[in-house]
DNA sequence: AAAATAGTATACGAAAATTGTAATAATATA
DNA sequence: TATATTATTACAATTTTCGTATACTATTTT
């Protein structure tokens, strides 16, 4: 029971690299097998097409960092820790999805993984914005503050996140989104 | 006679950046064509196939590199100097040739392409020996060391300067050649 | 040992993508 | 206006990719 699924995970593995590094439509499924050390067969037994793969390891993306993302929100950690896992969850996620990945998703080519990813977003937005709420309630929130605003600052600090110049003023990334939420929260002089 | 080859720089931008990314193989004349807004026919206008594009591309690459080098090696600048200018050369060299280009270039569906690499890499290995050996002589590198091993040695160097963690510890590569050269020649103690 | 399961190798037709060319229309340039 | 470049479209030939079928091997399960 330990690798009874050797084969899938190969195919998983290599599919997720591949499609990485090269989207959807520049990568076959041939490759893949032949990256994988699979026969052809042993593909379509495990799925439909190419599209069905992708939708699988898109899955496990969004699966995982929303389960990390709900682990720490439903847990008694104070809110800046929340608001951090938060951020997490984004970045994780754009960190395993490349922009060629994305690029061929949206590209009109694969319409159930464009409505899956769609339907996802939106499900998470929705759980955001509800985590928010209820968190205005328990007054860990300022009463004064619209959360379509706090989403929407989120987002903007998820992308300086993702830049360069700061990622390098940081040993890690842990290192420096914790110091970015503390910031953004507390404001430069801590007063908590 | 500003613009005259706008077309053609087109054509060789959209393929230098596609290329980089994807390789040979995964890339199409016809995607060429459309990211740089050329019909095909001007295409096959200025190049006979793909594999002509390539070849012109990396011949861009290769003159422009050896002769910064070159520039610099017939210079009347201290021979340290010389020798971060050979490493800058393979730098640039590596850093304009992705993974997944040199890949192509050597998966023996291009012989035109690995048969042209292989002929300036090795005339470079030559000219780099030629140009050590004559530093020997005037007694700019010590006699009784053997040119072979500084050259394996150049190599090793060049490998570590594009190390992630090495370049992390420095503002720009520039700053870390220069100090690489420098800690390389003299020493930990300068003496010179 | 027998049966079931999972895998490989290979071949194959159908579909799709890519290539390279030709003919004609549009546009810029001198 | 005349000439040279480029775009558009169409097209046949080739290559790649897809998905399936068949026959055979290795490994578990019962």
């Amino acid at each position: 029971m330990n690798n009874k699924n050797k084969k899938l995970d190969d195919i998983v593995g290599v599919g997720r690299d591949l499609f990485w590094k090269f989207g959807l439509r520049r990568v076959s499924i041939e490759e893949i097998c032949r990256e994988a050390n699979v026969s052809k067969v042993t593909f379509y037994k495990h799925f439909k097409n190419k599209e069905a793969l992708a939708m699988y390891i898109l899955k496990e993306i969004f699966d995982e960092a929303i389960s990390e993302y709900r682990n720490i929100f439903d847990s008694n950690v104070g809110f800046s820790k929340k608001m951090q896992s938060v951020m997490e969850m984004k970045l994780s996620i754009t960190k395993n999805l490349s922009k060629e990945f994305l690029k061929d998703i949206y590209q009109g080519e694969y319409p159930n993984l464009s409505a899956y990813t769609k339907k996802v977003s939106e499900d998470n937005l929705r759980m955001i914005r509800s985590d928010f709420t209820e968190a205005q309630w328990r007054g860990e929130i300022r009463a004064d503050i619209k959360i379509d605003f706090i989403i929407y600052f989120l987002n903007k600090a998820v992308e300086m996140i993702s830049d360069d110049t700061l990622i390098n003023m940081f040993d890690n990334v842990l290192e420096m989104t914790s110091q970015f939420t503390d910031f953004f929260f507390y404001g430069l002089v801590k007063n908590n």
